[in-house]
DNA sequence: GGTTAGCACTCAACCGGGTAGAGTGCTAAC
DNA sequence: GTTAGCACTCTACCCGGTTGAGTGCTAACC
């Protein structure tokens, strides 16, 4: 079962080849090579052994052999080895960051654009999670008599809102009053550690206004932490340039299942929990990208892993150059929000 | 040069074929028809003419004809007669706002979707527009000793977020007192009716932390209203199911330019002076869109015009369709803002 | 036993000719 | 002004032949 050095490196051949040229690769232009002399027909019987182990396959009789996913799972893990940045590539990556930020947001979109464009694939962004991060600020706005929006004010500049319903009789002078009450319970606290005791701790405290309050906190609850489900996307028409997708319907497919963020996000949202991960063809379950490979990396405020990023792109892939890219596209990110953020997180 | 009876419906004839079947129309099929008893020899003559005119090409000798975007906009103008929602149509885009929504911004996003999925077009939203809101609250949230996030709430229900520096030296209850301040002075007042006069006339009473407060207003100035520009836009593939986008390198083209949302955004704000606007093939100024056409609306809260919404397809588009759908949108749109805002918008 | 040259075979891609069919333009008759 | 008839044009499609890349197998070689 374990492959012989010699069909390593004729595996590693093919399959740089096929990541280059998306065309079969032959037993002579394998043989051809500086680096190998050896005829065609031992690659050929080579090759046939390939197949047999399930690394190689045929589109049919008379064409050349293309790469397995079983055969790109193994390049991951054992062959490839990290690609070096150019010094030209980091400038390009750094020149993305230089552009003064001083919104999240706007860091999240410039990482999603700067991936995209250097690697030529589909960048996704995950951004920050608000879980592990701390109110600054809660305001309750009154909009109209029976209308009132609630504002969160994360420690990492981050807003959300929610529109609420107001009691009959509750008057602007009470809203701002529940305003300083929840800022003075509320503020410096985790989101995560927002649980249902503290509700009902701090509920007991509020006499007639309690059921106001519990909807409050289910507010805060369901709308804060599962409306975050956005993700910055880049660069979805890239696809369209490699040749494995020039069929219209697969097309399509694709760039629909890309569309509904939902899937990307679930993706990402499990990827976070990896430093790196490459998850290749099958290995996805969204329908749609079964043909496709995704590679992510985490990113991290201080030690706190906030949130995720990759791309997507067809199984054949520049593995070895992506994950490099992805790698320092990692510290910059970090960097950048460390450097936005003035570093006032504290483990 | 004025089209007499029957040259007119002879290509309103063409041009319902042509947008059915994206097919070169012949003289026999015209000629077919049961409210036409013209021979086919006749119909050729005054193909001929009309082709003369410039309101029908030919993409070779022996095809038939296709209509020109000249024909399309006298279609549009003066023979297209609007057509008739049926109820089923009615109760499909009702049920898109029926999900009780308590956010704009989820209103703007079904909005998107329900366009999409009746048109089987394009279709884009421009979230409603600032200028003419209120303030409802101002709030500044430090974050970092360096760093506050500035809050501001409209009176619709929308936050906008700006991070600013603070000048060393200022403290926690500084920034409070310096909200409540921004609060009492720009509560109710429009967002373009800050103008720079009042930056000015109010800077004058901060004595000291007066840089501070340029900085406060110019931010304000700044980002709320150019940071604004999003689009939501939904069923970006759906022009890939028209025989016209088949070649990829269009659809390529396409769909890149819808990517970047600026175009489109230039676009619907251009638009958002008109109750519809419907603009052809060529005229529309974004190179990759000279071969599509955009059909939009614009819609109010109480008198207010407050944004718009459309479609883009292929210049071979459902015209009176398109124009019957947006219309009954732009009322849903209409009434389900003003039921979310309650109505506390005075003219 | 592994390696190699040689050869027959396979299959997609390309090319050219031939045909069918849709549609036109023109002309002459109604 | 309208129409029938006819010659003409052009695309789309099918078909058969050819080319070329590549394989699998066999027999000889080291």
């Amino acid at each position: 079962m374990e492959l012989d050095q010699r069909k390593m490196r004729i595996l590693q051949a093919i399959i740089d080849d096929y990541i280059l040229t998306a065309a079969p690769v032959g037993s002579r232009s394998i043989s051809k090579r500086a680096d190998f002399n050896i005829s065609s027909a031992t690659i050929r019987n080579e090759m046939s052994d390939l197949e047999e182990l399930g690394y190689l396959e045929q589109p049919h009789t008379s064409a050349g052999r293309i790469p397995s996913n079983k055969a790109y799972r193994l390049y991951v893990n054992q062959i490839m080895q990290r690609a070096q940045l150019s010094e030209q590539e980091r400038r390009a990556i750094r020149a993305y960051f230089c552009a003064r930020m001083d919104q999240v947001e706007g860091l999240v979109r410039q990482t999603a654009t700067a991936l995209s464009d250097i690697t030529r694939y589909t960048a996704m962004v995950l951004p920050p999670q608000l879980n592990t991060v701390r109110i600054k600020h809660v305001q309750l706005v009154q909009l109209s008599s029976e209308r009132a929006l609630l504002v969160l004010v994360t420690d990492t500049g981050f807003i959300r809102d929610v529109m609420l319903r107001v009691p009959e009789g509750m008057t602007a002078y009470d809203l701002d009053r529940f305003s300083k009450y929840l800022n003075d319970s509320l503020r410096d606290m985790r989101l995560n550690q927002m649980a249902v005791d503290e509700v009902v701790h701090m509920g007991e405290e509020m006499g007639s206004q309690r059921a106001f309050f519990q909807s409050v906190m289910e507010a805060l609850e369901h709308h804060i932490q599962a409306n975050a489900q956005k993700i910055e996307l880049s660069g979805a028409t890239n696809i369209l340039n490699y040749p494995e997708y020039s069929d219209m319907n697969k097309a399509k497919g694709f760039l629909a299942a890309i569309e509904g963020k939902d899937t990307l996000y679930q993706m990402l949202k499990k990827a976070s929990t990896l430093e790196f991960s490459i998850t290749i063809g099958e290995e996805n379950e969204p329908e749609q990208l079964k043909e496709c490979s995704v590679v992510t990396a985490t990113y991290r405020i201080g030690n706190e892993p906030m949130g995720s990023f990759g791309i997507i792109g067809p199984t054949r892939m520049h593995y070895s150059r992506v994950l490099s890219i992805l790698e320092y596209m990692q510290l910059s990110l970090s960097e950048a929000l460390a450097g936005l953020l003035e570093q006032d997180q504290h483990e």
